[in-house]
DNA sequence: GATTAACATCGTAATATTGCGATATATCTT
DNA sequence: AAGATATATCGCAATATTACGATGTTAATC
């Protein structure tokens, strides 16, 4: 007991939670909005910019590379990370939907 | 080390970030979705629906709650719980505004 | 007032996450 | 080729999360 029993819920359930898994930590916020306040792609200024480690920063992107909601490619001997809008738009659909059906007696 | 450096980051990045670690679990995702289906407010057929104990449900609940992301009302001996459509709607407007600000230079 | 039903909380075990230094790897630069 | 730069990965320690049985608490019911 203490692992989560994923297998025990939808594949779509399942996806879902994991793209908002890893928009849930502070520091992968920040490095989604330097993405985005650098007009253009970054690398690891991120190490400037945030209070952490190389290692750690590496770390918090691979696991917003692995629930596809950035994309990085080699520029070099650096790597050029940008945002993968499509990932960020299906989530932004499961709000709508979850806001949208509200449609219905509020209760509280 | 091990721990979240909350302190290191915006109160605005903290407060993005704990509702999306809210929604981040399967089981929340599945609360949320069975809150939606039945068309009135709900209470405890959760422990009925989810693969999950009374006890773990409960807890699972109350960290939807403390994120405000859902609301629940006494009702008698049972609560009545529902979605909150604020909290759902300005973490929408905050993948909105990563989407929106993506008409810049693609670099991947 | 005892019983039942619906939750919440406590304590605990198993597992996952966070963070970092050290080290590896790959690509530029000289 | 040697050194510098950028990034990834390993191994570990500290902490957090997940899950559940047992036990509280509160309110309806008998």
């Amino acid at each position: 007991m203490g692992i989560t029993k994923s297998t025990e819920f939808t594949t779509e359930q399942n996806k879902k939670s994991l793209v908002f898994k890893a928009l849930g930590h502070p520091a992968r916020i920040a490095i989604i909005e330097h993405i985005l306040s650098v007009n253009t792609c970054i690398c690891n200024d991120l190490v400037g910019v945030l209070p952490l480690s190389q290692a750690t920063i590496s770390q918090h992107l691979r696991e917003l590379k692995e629930a596809n909601i950035i994309k990085g490619s080699i520029e070099g001997n650096s790597i050029c990370y940008c945002l993968n809008i499509e990932t960020l738009s299906s989530i932004r659909n499961v709000l709508d939907h979850f806001i949208s059906n509200s449609d219905r007696i509020p209760c509280c």
